[in-house]
RNA sequence: GCCCAAAUGGUGGAAUUGGUAUACACGCACGACUCAAAAUCGUGUGGCGCAAGCCAUGAGAGUUCGAGUCUCUCUUUGGGCACCA
């Protein structure tokens, strides 16, 4: 009875793959599940891989039983730099690379067991495959959404070719870590930005059910922020700049403008600008620099004035002086911003490293001010008492908190104030002789409340030193009325870093900006004839006045750029574009695709921004196909993100040589209804994917806005020492060696069971050796619905009519409920030359007095004539459903008695065989109930993603159920049907043995009974002002004033009852009982 | 700096309309079987306490009859973005 997985595995791999079970097409409802296809490296899979599949499988197979056609697919996204770099590195060609390492990663995901339909087996470097993504290129072209750009790209040196904004992590080459440079060089772009509004609205549409944490990355990554564009002209010049900004309101503050280094204006007015040589130096160097070191460098800001330029403010007329900066980006919004110091962190830091202007144009509410300022005086004085008299006493977070609260409600400001509880008097009195209400108000403005503290309050606030720094930092150096932000972000800057104290910090934001500093709205101050209006509508008032002077216009801008769509690196789609002299770039004609990439002798990087394919002289040169002169072939490839932006559409129809994907088929099945992997993909693979899927939309070739309807990121898999799985700590787990040694299912079952799916967790081998103990567990419990043969048996059992009109059978310790108007058999008991029917007949009439009649006991004939074929388990036992015995009608003579379960037990009347069986169906009912329960939570668990907890339910189950002498064959049936999706292979050879022909993945999923779901005795917890005091078993359905009689009676609760005035009983039916004291 | 997520025994984690904190699993300890070991089975396992009981879900407050769960403040960890005007 040992369970051993190995030969069972491969039996019913072999077995579903032989039959297809799984590739039934033609239900009626569909499900299309997908995981992200893996890129098949050369060091195979480690066991954190599998954990998406494994619940695609699982969702698939839970999927299947409840009578949908389920489509499951896997490829192989064989293209990119990984593939070619380890080519490269191992000298072997890519493609026979590309080859061995998929037939590795096949072999390791077959041991599995899993449901794919390898018959839609696609590969991205396959032609007959590439072919549309060409062709989805060309369309691109066609509409003009694909074109070629000379501005300075992401270059990475060590791998030799282009990289998108997508492709960094931290300003560095995701692949090799390499920092990358920025480099004009000629380029594909497809025209993302033009999709940009419709990626970010339709990440709330509908059709998209994706966690928050990915949709909130997407949002962010396309940063979308409204604006305006205003001209500032040059002065002594035809010349302007053009400057994005979102502030608008604060423009009266702007006291400089600045350019990026890659700013045109700078060649424009080379003889104008003074300082020519210095400038061009200082451009220089930026350039030099990387992403990186500018971004590092970002403390420190460095910058040249462009002397003899200046800029006129539209606004004001004034003339203001022009810098060259790298902190301002030279492809965000228009390369130029106007300064605003007073406003702006990063213009501030500049403003004083260059001692520039600084000029506030916005301000808080004055009043707020008056308020705040009367605040601070309390505050200090306090402060001052404190000190000199020697007391501990610390502000509270109610300080800021309580101050900010007063900003924001405008009503009302306390001071929260903590001291010891031994001093409370020496406070009390110092509070009386000053007049304050030492009790909290908080309908009177500037009270004081004085806390009651068990103790001195440490953990954080700010003490009476800090307090009274804060203190002489805003009351003693700040004009409130037109208070200066520049001595804020002094204080902020060093003395909240010096004391680490946050807290200090978001004090004086609270306080005198209110939530988000500088940023933040106010009125406008010193701005003409703006002054006095709100940020807001200052912002519409002069972007309508901008618009009608033609001098600036709303403007839209987002982070997302174009998609840098071209590699300089051999292993790529060729992208098919002719480069003709008179013609220009034209695209390949479609009949022509798909452009093979060809063979070549050196496929290693040229360095030279071309790839390895410029050097084959007789593929470059080909004909125009607009006028048939002379052409060359484009010879940079698609990044590694083009094959996999679509290749959920090819499974539905893979072998279509007339379409990507075929109409019908298409429809059928898209969306994709749940889509599997990692969360690092969330803004690159799922940002491509939509950008492509809404253009193949407009031109008519899916019909749904959205490719996959619900998202589930997988939580990775770390090794056991808590680090990544990597070859370089040595820490990888193979899963072929962990299925080698537990079995596929035990290693499907811990993946699902090791934490919440979306969480990392770390490898234990322990833990797999749990549920391989589970899973044997299970496989044991076989022996106890395994019963003695049916020759052991003799004689017809007792019927009693149940509750709803069906008959019970009994036969020794073996029961069954049979359906109304049938009647039940056991086989032994035949006389010769008797068949099973004539014996039943004769049996119940001379027995039971029952009349039956011959055409009763069609159902039963076929069923006592399997006994005899399988010795080792019954097929009777398949017509146990469930037992449902609340009252039991029980034949007296010739009238019928109505009885609850209990009262049939003790009843005298009621014979002792009859009596065993009741028994035993009451012991029986307990574990009804839990069966029931765990179907709905299993099914609920598979639903929701909560695998862990769906095995957990099991396992108790199993627990209980290994505790029982004997389980009916019914209730086994059904956990292994629950258990089936998880351990498929187990399950399959246990419905096997049961006796079944069919699979069990033609079975349905189990439906759970309410009514078998209800315990006749449950547990009231008994609390005594919330503390739980006594637990207490009563009848189900107790009503409140039994149970409350019974828990006052309790003498546990009598001990803390006794003498007390009882105010509140609270009642939570089926749950607690609280005695409030 | 900004956005998101999280923090519960020795470990992974349960506990969703606020109602029994620590389910399930691992580990550990003891016992049974064994010449012995492994495997298996059984018992125990948050802390303090002889006990009654008290204390415990990162910290501190609040709301409530009752808070892991809700509100506020703070700390720490993970992930993403980062001079985006």
């Amino acid at each position: 009875m040992k369970y051993e997985p190995k030969n069972i595995e491969k039996k019913w791999q072999k077995v579903w793959e032989e039959s297809g079970i799984y590739k039934n097409y033609t239900r009626d409802k569909k499900f299309y599940t997908l995981d992200m296809f893996p890129y098949p490296s050369g060091a195979g899979l480690h066991v954190g891989h599998p954990k998406g599949y494994i619940a695609t499988d699982v969702i698939s197979r839970f999927k299947l039983l409840n009578g949908y056609s389920v489509l499951h697919p896997m490829g192989w996204d064989a293209f990119g730099l990984p593939a070619e770099n380890y080519a490269i590195k191992n000298k072997v060609h890519p493609r026979i690379a590309v080859e061995e390492n998929i037939a590795t990663f096949k072999k390791q995901l077959e041991a599995f067991g899993f449901t794919y339909d390898w018959d839609r087996e696609i590969n991205t470097t396959d032609p007959e495959y590439y072919k549309w993504t060409q062709w989805i290129f060309l369309k691109l072209f066609e509409k003009g959404l694909a074109y070629e750009s000379n501005e300075p790209v992401n270059w990475c040196p060590s791998c030799k070719t282009v990289l998108s904004n997508e492709d960094l992590e931290n300003g560095l080459c995701e692949r090799c870590g390499s920092e990358v440079e920025q480099k004009p060089m000629r380029q594909w772009v497809l025209k993302m930005t033009a999709y940009a509004d419709r990626l970010l609205y339709d990440l709330d549409s509908p059709e998209l059910d994706w966690e928050d944490s990915i949709t909130d990355q997407q949002r962010n990554w396309i940063g979308r922020s409204e604006g305006v564009t205003i001209k500032f002209p040059i002065s002594n010049s035809q010349e302007f700049i053009e400057v994005f900004t979102t502030r608008v309101d604060t423009i009266f503050g702007c006291t400089y403008c600045v350019v990026a280094p890659e700013h045109p204006v700078i060649e424009n007015l080379k003889s104008q600008i003074l300082n020519l040589k210095e400038v061009e130096d200082y451009v220089l160097s930026a350039n030099k620099k990387t992403n990186l070191e500018r971004a590092e460098l970002q403390k420190e800001k460095t910058g040249i004035r462009l002397e003899g330029v200046e800029v006129i403010n539209p606004f004001t007329q004034k003339a203001v002086p022009l810098f060259v900066a790298d902190y301002v980006l030279g492809n965000y919004g228009t390369g130029a911003v106007m300064a605003v110091p007073a406003h702006d962190e990063r213009d501030f830091e500049f403003a004083k490293k260059y001692d520039l202007a600084i000029k506030p144009a916005i301000a808080v509410d004055d009043a707020l001010n008056d308020q705040t300022r009367k605040i601070f005086e309390v505050a200090k004085e306090i402060a001052i008492f404190a000190k000199e008299n020697k007391l501990v006493a610390a502000f509270d977070g109610g300080i800021g908190l309580d101050i900010a609260m007063g900003m924001i409600t405008r009503n009302h400001g306390d001071i929260d104030l903590q001291v010891e509880k031994e001093k409370l008097e020496v406070w009390e009195k110092y509070f009386e002789d000053k007049g304050f209400v030492i009790k909290k108000n908080p309908d009177e403005r500037f009270e004081l409340y004085v806390a009651e503290l068990e103790s001195l309050h440490i953990d954080f606030g700010c003490y009476i030193d800090d307090v009274e720094k804060l203190i002489k930092n805003t009351i003693e150096n700040i004009e409130f009325t037109t208070f200066n932000p520049i001595e804020i972000l002094k204080y902020k800057k060093s003395e909240a870093e010096r004391t680490k104290s946050k807290r200090l910090k978001d004090i004086h934001d609270y306080a005198l900006f209110g939530e988000g500093s500088f940023v933040e709205d106010g009125y406008l101050i010193n701005s003409e004839k703006y002054s006095g209006l709100s940020s807001q509508e200052a912002r519409e008032k002069m972007a309508d006045w901008l618009e009608k002077e033609g001098i600036g216009k709303r403007k839209v801008n987002y982070k997302m750029r174009d998609w840098v769509y071209s590699r300089q690196r051999y292993w790529g789609e060729p992208i098919p574009i002719i480069h003709c002299e008179k013609c220009g770039a034209v695209g390949v004609p479609e009949s022509d695709l798909p452009v093979v990439l060809p063979e070549v002798e050196n496929y290693e990087p040229t360095g030279t921004g071309e790839s390895p394919l410029a050097n084959i002289a007789e593929w470059v040169n080909t004909t125009c196909p607009k006028c048939g002169g002379a052409g060359k072939r484009e010879t940079n490839t698609m990044p590694q993100w083009g094959g996999s932006s679509w290749y959920y559409l090819r499974y539905i129809d893979p072998k279509n040589n007339g379409a990507l994907v075929g109409k019908e088929l298409e429809k059928e099945w898209m969306p994709v209804d749940l889509y599997v992997g990692g969360a690092e993909h969330a803004t690159r693979h799922l940002l491509y994917a939509r950008f492509w899927h809404k253009f193949l939309f407009d031109i008519g070739a899916v019909s749904t806005i959205e490719p996959f309807k619900k998202l589930v990121h997988v939580g990775l898999i770390m090794a056991e020492d808590g680090r990544k799985m990597s070859k370089r700590w040595n820490n990888v787990i193979n899963p072929d060696d962990v299925i080698d040694e537990f079995g596929a299912d035990a290693m499907r079952l811990y993946e699902m069971f090791m934490g919440p799916f979306t969480q990392s967790v770390a490898w234990s081998t322990s833990g797999v050796s749990g549920v391989r103990r589970f899973l044997e567990k299970v496989y044991g419990l076989r022996k106890k619905v395994q019963i003695q043969s049916a020759d052991n048996i003799c004689g017809a059992g007792i019927f009693i009519e149940v509750g709803n009109g069906s008959y019970l059978f009994h036969e020794r310790d073996q029961f069954a409920k049979i359906a109304p108007g049938s009647v039940a058999f056991w086989g032994g008991g035949r006389e010769k030359n008797e068949t099973p029917s004539q014996c039943a007949i004769r049996e119940l009439n001379e027995e039971l007095g029952i009349d039956v009649q011959e055409n009763d006991l069609e159902t039963i004939a076929d069923m006592t004539s399997k006994n005899y074929v399988d010795g080792e388990f019954d097929r009777f036992f398949n017509l146990h459903t469930y037992l449902d015995i609340n009252n039991i009608t029980v034949k007296e003579g010739k009238g019928y008695v109505v009885m609850s379960l209990g009262e049939a037990v003790n009843n005298p009347k009621i014979d002792t065989r009859t009596k065993t069986l009741l028994e035993i169906i009451s012991k029986g009912k307990k574990n009804k109930s839990l069966l029931h329960k765990t179907i709905k939570k299993v099914t609920s668990d598979i639903e929701n993603f909560r695998f862990n907890t769906a095995i957990s339910q099991m396992m108790i189950l199993v627990n209980a159920m290994e505790k029982e002498e004997k389980i009916l064959v019914a209730d086994y049936e059904l956990l292994v049907t629950i258990l089936a999706p998880f351990a498929p292979h187990m399950a399959e050879e246990i419905w096997e043995k049961l006796g079944h022909e069919q699979s069990i993945f033609l079975q349905s999923w189990p439906q759970h009974d309410l009514e078998l779901m209800k315990e006749s005795e449950i547990e009231i917890v008994v609390q005594v002002n919330g503390k739980v005091r006594e637990r207490l078993m009563v009848a189900a359905d107790v009503t409140e004033d039994e149970i409350k009689e019974t828990a006052l009676e309790s003498e546990k609760v009598k001990v803390f009852t006794e003498g007390k005035e009882i105010r509140k009983i609270i009642f939570v039916p089926e749950k607690l009982i609280n005695i409030v004291i």
